[in-house]
Formats: C-alpha cells, sequence, structure tokens
DNA sequence: ATTAATTATGCAAACGTTTTCATACTTGCT
DNA sequence: AGCAAGTATGAAAACGTTTGCATAATTAAT
C-alpha cells in the first residue's frame, strides 16, 4: 500500500484489468467467484489489484444484481443495553455472512421508524429488521409491497404476516407476577414502560396484572403507572409512589430492570432497603444487573441470541429470496430465564 | 399506497418517467433538484411516484455522482451507554443532512476495525468516523490514500492528521487525582481500563498517577490495576483488592463509571460503604451515575454533544470535499465537567 | 411584432459493476 | 493426428441513476 499524494482518483476494475492485461470480466470473476479464473491470470490480477490499492464498488455492483450486502435495522434506543446487546451480536454475525448493518433508532417514535425504513429502502437494503410488532400500517404495507425480507425481533408474534424471533411478553408478566405472590406478596405495584408506544410494555403489564386478578389481588390504581425507561423519571415516580403517606405495597414489579434499578434506588435513597422492606423484581437482566448490590431478581431475555438468530434468519431469508423460493413465515419463540437474586425476599 | 400481489418489479425512474409522460432526466431533476422543473410536471410526476410506489436507488445514484449518503463509524462496543449516546445523537444528526449511518463494533479489536473500514469503503460510505486515535497503520494510510473525510471522536489529539473531536485524557485523569487528594485522601487506587488497547484508558491513568506523583504519592503496586470494561470482571477485581489483608486504599479512581460502578457494588458487597469507609470516583458520567446510591462522582464526558459537533463536522467536510475546497484539519477539544455527587467524601 | 433573455426539457454519455453468450485455448482419449 | 469435452477468456448488454449540452418553449424588453 503506498502513498500517492496528488489528486486521487479511484481504482476502478477497468484499471485493474488494465494493469493486469485482462478484461473486466475476468477481474470481476476473480473476486466473485476465484476458482473460475486460471491462476496466472489471477495472480496478475491480485497484484494489479493490490498496486492500485482497489476496492470493489460494491454499491455499483448492486445496480446489476440485486444484493448491495447491507441490511437495515431501527432499534427503539441504543441506550438500553439490553438492544445494544442484541444489536452488538446481530452485527457480528452478519459480517460472517459479509454483510454490514445500517443501524438507526427510532426513539421509540413510529414517524421516525417510518423515515427511516424509506431510507433503507432508497440505499436497496437487503433485507429489513424492526423490533417488536406495533409499526405504521404504511410501513408495513410498503414492506410487503416491496417483498423486501423482513424480520421482527424481540417479540414473539404467532400469526403475524412477517416472520419474527422473540419472547412472549405476556408469560414474562405473568412469571413475573407469579414469582412475587409465591413469596408470599399481596401488595404489588406494577410500573411498566409506556404502554402506548410499545407493544412489550403493554404485554408484560397485561401478563402480570392477569396472575393478581387470578388470585384476586387488585393492586391500588395508584400503585399501576407507566413511565418511559429512564432512570431518572422513573426514580421520582417510585419515589413518589413510597412517599406519598399512602398504603405502601410490599413489592414492585419493574417493567424491565431500567425501572427495577429506579425502584431500587428510589427505595435506598429513602431508607428503606431491598429486600427487607419491599422487593423488587425486573425484567431482562441488563448489564449491572446481576452486580448491583442487592442483585436484581429479573426475568432474563437472551439478547445475544436474539440478535445471532436473526442475523442467521436474515441470510437464510435472503438467499432463498435469490434462490427463488418461496419462504414461508415463521414465528420463533424463545424462551425467557427466571433468576432469582437478592432483591426479593418472602414477606 | 396499493397492494399488488403478482410478482413485484421494483419501478425504476424509468417506469416513473413514462408513467408521467416526460422523461428521466426530468424525473431526477423532479428529486434532486425540484426547482428546475415545472409545476405541472412536478404534478405529474409525483402523482406516478406516488402510483407506482417508486423509490429512489440511491446505490445507483452514486455510481454516477461520487456521493453515496452514507457514513461509516466504527465504536469499541455498543454496550457502553456513553458510546450509545454518542452515537444515538450522532444518528439523529446525520438525519438532518439525510445521511444514513452504517454502525459496526469493533470489540476494541483493530483488526476487526480494518475489515469493518474496508467493508465501508466497499459500500463507498461519504466519510468515516473512528473512535480515539489508535488504529492500524495501514487503515490510516489507506484512508489518507483514498481522501476519504475522516474524523476521529472521542479524544482530542492536537497535531493528528486527521480532524478529531473530542476530551483530553490526560487532563481528566489529572481531575479526578485532584480531586481526591484535595479532599484529603492519600492512599488513592487507580483501576484503568486496559491501556493497550484504549488509548483514553492510557491518557487518563497517566493523567492521574501524574499527579499523585506531583504530591509524592506513591500507590502500592496492587493498586494500580488494570481491568477490561466489563462490571463483573471488575467487580471482581476491587473485591480481591480489598480482601488481600493488605493495607486498603481510602479511594479508588475508577477509568471510567463503570469500573467506579462495580467498584461501589465490590465495596457495598462486603459490607463497607461509600464514601464513609472508601471513596470512589468515576469518570465518564453515564447512564445511572446519577441515579445511584450513593450517586457517583465523576467527570462528565458530553457525549451526546460530541455526538452532534462530529455530525455537523462530517458535514462540513463532506461539502467542503465536493466543492473542491481543501479542508484543512481540526482539533476541536471539548471541555469536561466535574460532577461531585455522594460517592467522594473528605478523609 | 421582433428579438433577446430566461426557463424547461430531452438526448445521450457516463458511472462501475455482473453476467450471458460465443469463441479460443487446453486437455485427454482414441 | 484427430476429435470431443472441458476450461478460460472477452465483448457487449444491462442495471438505475446524474448531468453536460443542445434545443424548445416561454417570458420580457424593445
Amino acid at each position: 500500500m503506498k502513498i500517492d499524494k496528488k489528486k486521487h482518483k479511484v481504482a476502478s476494475i477497468t484499471d485493474v484489468a488494465n494493469a493486469a492485461k485482462t478484461s473486466i470480466s475476468t477481474v470481476s470473476r476473480y473476486f466473485n467467484n476465484p476458482t473460475m479464473v486460471a491462476p496466472a491470470a489471477a495472480h496478475r490480477i491480485a497484484r494489479a489489484a493490490e498496486e492500485l490499492s482497489y476496492v470493489r464498488n460494491r454499491a455499483a455492483a448492486s445496480t446489476r444484481n440485486k444484493r448491495s450486502g447491507t441490511v437495515g435495522i431501527v432499534i427503539p434506543t441504543l441506550e438500553s443495553s439490553i438492544f445494544a446487546e442484541m444489536t452488538e451480536s446481530f452485527s457480528s454475525r452478519l459480517l460472517n455472512y459479509d454483510m454490514t448493518m445500517l443501524l438507526t433508532p427510532n426513539l421509540y417514535d413510529r414517524d421516525i421508524e417510518a423515515r427511516i425504513v424509506r431510507s433503507f429502502t432508497e440505499h436497496r437494503v437487503d433485507s429489513v429488521v424492526l423490533v417488536g410488532g406495533d409499526h405504521n400500517d404504511e410501513v408495513m404495507d410498503f414492506l410487503e409491497v416491496r417483498q423486501l425480507p423482513v424480520l421482527l425481533v424481540w417479540n414473539h408474534l404467532a400469526g403475524h404476516r412477517f416472520n419474527s424471533i422473540g419472547v412472549n411478553n405476556e408469560r414474562i408478566g405473568r412469571m413475573a407476577a407469579q414469582h412475587l405472590v409465591d413469596l408470599g406478596h399481596r401488595d404489588i405495584a406494577v410500573i411498566s414502560g409506556l404502554t402506548d408506544v410499545n407493544d412489550r410494555a403493554a404485554g408484560r403489564r397485561e401478563g402480570a396484572m392477569e396472575v393478581l386478578a387470578s388470585y384476586d389481588l387488585k393492586p391500588l390504581p395508584e400503585w399501576v403507572l407507566q413511565t418511559p425507561y429512564d432512570l431518572d423519571f422513573a426514580k421520582s415516580l417510585v419515589s413518589n409512589l413510597l412517599l406519598n403517606g399512602k398504603p405502601r405495597p410490599t413489592a414492585i414489579i419493574g417493567g424491565n430492570d431500567i425501572i427495577a434499578m429506579a425502584a431500587i434506588w428510589a427505595a435506598q435513597s429513602h431508607g428503606l432497603s431491598v429486600p427487607q422492606d419491599i422487593s423488587v423484581i425486573g425484567i431482562g437482566d441488563f448489564k449491572g444487573s446481576a452486580e448491583m448490590v442487592p442483585a436484581l431478581t429479573t426475568i432474563r431475555i437472551p439478547a445475544r441470541r436474539i440478535g445471532r438468530m436473526a442475523a442467521d434468519r436474515i441470510a437464510e431469508l435472503i438467499m432463498g429470496q435469490t434462490s427463488g423460493a418461496v419462504a414461508k413465515v415463521e414465528n420463533l419463540e424463545i424462551a425467557p430465564e427466571f433468576k432469582f437474586r437478592q432483591s426479593t425476599a418472602s414477606r
């Protein structure tokens, strides 16, 4: 790799062909299907490419063949460590298939998501990955018309028109509630995420409430709350709940680990100790949940596994598409794992 | 947007031109430079595009003009909430310039980074953003030869051959150490990140040690340690430090907030309280640092601001490049902010 | 009513690839 | 030596755009 100071014109396949005294067809084949070209030619091409520091232009290639080698993924936010884990394993797995990820957060806004998806298609991504099952109808229709392979991750969406890989949030909500009931709690607060912009949050709350109802436990209205996934907001919300002079719950279900952590810190900063004075359970098993004091009892969502499986499934869908096979929609459920740690105790 | 069930052929600019009874040139202009086309034609084109649910093909466009409208960014990991913050603000700012982000984590591995950068250039990104100043020489040379606008974020790198926007890590290290010294601490442990793969970690440690030396404070060898940015690992490391029977420091400098949190939890799980028994200071001001109990004293790195500025600078560099102006290298230093909270106290 | 200036349009070349098809060159077999 | 079969190559078309140039249509100025 040598440095050339004057105005640099990026080398094209033609330059390489000329330098290697062969045709562009052969050069193209060398890069896409090396076995098709004779050793002598291959060697000359390799040298020429090196010499000119040639880099293939996949954007140009994508005009002729149809694949761009990119997949677009939109997630609600990068700041939740758990989406980060999923995305990270997704992206490194994708590298194995020689594909690159276009990633954009939508900040839980469906219209931003629509813009992003549009931008993705302008770049001719080979596939689109979205989180959850709640999206603009227009986006869904648009993707369906384009016949772009679509994968919905995070939620298991039985019977959905697109492929999905994820957990059953109702089930998770039920598990959380059941755990607290089993420990003897009867006064249980349910603090969920924003159920109208987040179908995961809605599902979990529903599951939890269902179990409570089945035991004839009806939380006070001021015990069932919603908050964005924001430590600061959630912490003050719980502080209010604990200090408002009204009867205090003996346990809290946090809609995810962020909320649960916030709840624990709210309790601690008012001199209550967890789990002696109040039990807290989370959902997700985020970074830090196992290490904090007290370690958080939670229901783990295997984020890395979902990411890895998503990448594999995407690759499969794209292959299937080029090979003309009809891909049938598949909805995979991933089992969550219960993690009994120190933040919950029997009453 | 209507649904068409039969085998879908994606509409091209030609299809739109035909449907709108005009030429592809005009259609192209309509999308790139709407003022150039007459209202009547514009209207017909808009209708045709809608009808056919046409989406421009930026990949194809990038063969003729040079810009692809994408910028590639490689960060060490998504899991550090602070890179996530930076990336998130970077990406949403980028949306304003109608550009899309290709993002890939390199997991602190320079060779993976090299692969990623190569893949980015294959997709003809308009610009590359990297974190820190420590990279494969080949990658650096390669980017220089290609004359691709490059921006190095996170560190302020005076005199570097590429543009940079970031903080001065030595200074931050000094601030942290100075704070503890000012509080009267003399037995101070310094637990940094991995200095050989992470120039930020190296700079911070250096700054801290410098201040300690200037006060003639020499930490015991077993007090200066390194750890990956991993809560679990860091927590056991600090646990060992606190329990090994040797003299115990009265304060700990964590190379970032992850390490500091781990240190606090290590102390707490052995019945020590922070800051009464031991003070802990972090660096970064991550999500949760302000909310945890005790709230973490730290030095805030304004991640969102860096992300936003990076996007602006990138846009500027790309414009400058197309307009043929010579962009001169600029190295911007961002001031960190000291956050005195509850995890440090005077001795 | 001319002419000049302005605005809108279309043609065709160019961008960097992949891939079909035909041809030239090697083999291996009789 | 002759032929069949296989292997390697190149020419050219196609992909979906943008843009320089030339022309046509409109408006403004005399």
